[in-house]
DNA sequence: TTGGCAATCTGTAACGTTTCAGTATATTGG
DNA sequence: CCAATATACTGAAACGTTACAGATTGCCAA
């Protein structure tokens, strides 16, 4: 038999990272059944699993991360895809803490995988599933109809989606309640006695777009409020162009008594916009906002503001990838964020 | 020869990703030689090597990032180390969307490392470099003698801080020159006439509040204007603390005329102090701050503003990691950022 | 006693890559 | 024409892990 010498067949020596064969010299048992005894598998018996996790634990054993990868396919690696230009700030570091709670005493990494705006946002996608590079993916800016999701749905791979889809296919989601957030909006500015309402949307094209219009044209019919257009821009236009058009629109004579906004830093402009018309917030327009921490209070007392928590939606994100990953209903996984109460300044 | 029939000794065949054994079958050379082929290894003949490099593309052969890894311990990742409680917004968003622009058009995978207040900052450091998870890491919240930087230096794996140190050890930096924003905006409140000045720290025990405070207190004598001490409050504390104590130091006989602040989130709690206090932006006193995205001018057109850049820092940081991996000296990967001038709002 | 079986444990192969140590062929110098 | 050498290529081994197909032991029923 040919049995060469091989660089290292002396072990357990030196400050080297522990390995399976590391752990197998120093119990005297194979390579096997140390690795089935750390994952306590059934035909191991029971003192043998104890030693073996025992002197893993003290040796501060852990497996070898590119090993596991090649031989099983397992990434343990969670992708996190995002639009480098239209994601809100808050969002991007409020996500990624979210996520990150949830996989922290996991073996789960993250990894952010980021498209531009001039990349198919398939792209990224495609590029992770192709490549194996992650056990599962989070998206954001879902659309209702989102090739991503259904990509992803065909190839298997498990993901989860920041805001729901409208194609017939159940897949894990959390999303704020925009509907809500919309009907409550109006309500709060419906008791202020403002009845010419105007809405800066989410951008078009998005789930959530459709959820808020829809929130905000019922409600505007129940409390008998009237909608004055203003579909030039959404919150992801540039502060400069919320701020213009917002200037013009309350030069109009038929200008809103009333706005309601999806995003903090579009209120910024939107205020700025209203000023620069020469007008006064709370006396002339009241604005509702979302805001996703709490500063629009510190801006404008005036303010009206309904909190919309990032880093709920990241665990909630992380909790239902993993969720899906080990084995769970996808339909189980879906959840759905019940927006604050429309909130005043309070001193 | 004991040549037995494995599973997958036909090739070439199906949907399964291509590896270079699938390539090697194709072109009927060998894995090896295909390997060298792609890395354009100087023994393979020319015609060979476009050859194999031609298929490769066509079908579109990625290198497993396992196999790679398991092979040379090459990770191809780069990690951003972030303290989950402490880091602004701002930041977190921005210098990862940098980070990942640049190393876009690279293998480099982006793995997000948190740690919390908790947790000693080398925990996460410590985690990444004992299990070799990745390549280079980039760290924030730079310390003049920081731990960190000296345990990556010790196990000379690349890493680059947002700050500098000041340890007497040479490693790659990017920093943004927070001595000569804190002159600027001693001249520039001078400039108005301001000269009873109060200053709002980063962080204490970061190497960017010596600079800072350093920046401040040569620049206050260089003008004749004096201090007005402010040490309850730094950019870390809670917007409530900085708003309340910022109102306290207002309402005293000698409160300052000219305020700098350190960043964007704490300024609009001093501003709201300011207010509550009865006073007036402007008139009554001045207010310089850092911003990193142009909402300041939003809030009150009379702030003065010095914009820092941190995508700009974020890509100078990936840029650095990746060049000293590359085999670059340490010592030339150092860049440090100009401020903007003193901005006041322009319509 | 023997065959069967459960309970434990083990060696080998394979995942995809790169490195080492060759091999085969052509080319050159003498 | 031979040996030396350069050129172009190749198989085997190894990285650390897990799955598969045994192997060994002890025990029990027949």
């Amino acid at each position: 038999m040919d049995r060469r010498i091989t660089k290292k067949d002396d072990d357990a020596s030196g400050k080297e990272r522990p390995t399976l064969k590391t752990l197998a010299f120093m119990t005297g048992l194979g390579v096997t059944t140390v690795s089935r005894a750390l994952k306590d598998a059934p035909e191991i018996g029971a003192e043998t699993r104890r030693r073996v996790q025992l002197v893993a634990k003290q040796i501060g054993y852990r497996p070898n991360r590119a090993g596991v990868r090649l031989r099983t396919g397992k990434t343990n690696v969670i992708s996190l895809v995002l639009n480098t230009e239209h994601e809100l700030m808050s969002f991007v570091s409020d996500i990624i803490y979210g996520v990150t709670e949830v996989i922290a005493d996991t073996p789960y990494h993250l990894i952010v995988t980021p498209y531009s705006r001039s990349q198919d946002p398939l792209d990224p996608v495609r590029y992770l599933v192709e490549t194996g590079s992650a056990d599962g993916v989070i998206i954001s800016r879902t659309q209702p109809n989102d090739p991503r999701a259904r990509y992803m749905l065909e190839r298997g791979i498990p993901f989860a989606t920041h805001g729901r889809t409208d194609m017939g296919l159940v897949h894990p989601y959390h999303d704020f309640d925009n509907y809500a957030f919309a009907g409550e909006a109006v309500s709060a500015l419906a008791a202020k006695g403002r009845n010419r309402l105007a809405l800066v949307t989410p951008p078009v094209g998005l789930t959530y777009f459709r959820y808020t219009v829809n929130g905000f044209a019922d409600a505007l019919s129940e409390v008998g409020a009237s909608e004055v257009p203003f579909n030039t821009v959404s919150i992801d236009h540039t502060i400069e162009q919320i701020r213009m058009r917002t200037a013009q629109l309350m030069r109009r004579d038929d200008r809103p008594d009333g706005i309601i906004s999806s995003a903090a830093a579009a209120t910024l402009a939107v205020v700025a916009g209203i000023e620069d018309a020469g007008l006064k917030l709370g006396r002339d327009v009241d604005v509702v906002s979302k805001q996703s921490s709490e500063v629009l209070h510190l801006f404008r007392r005036e303010l009206l503001v309904v909190n919309e928590d990032f880093r709920l939606a990241g665990s909630e994100l992380a909790r239902a990838v993993l969720g899906w990953i080990a084995g769970k209903e996808p339909g189980s996984l879906q959840s759905l964020s019940k927006p604050s109460e429309v909130l005043s300044y309070r001193g």
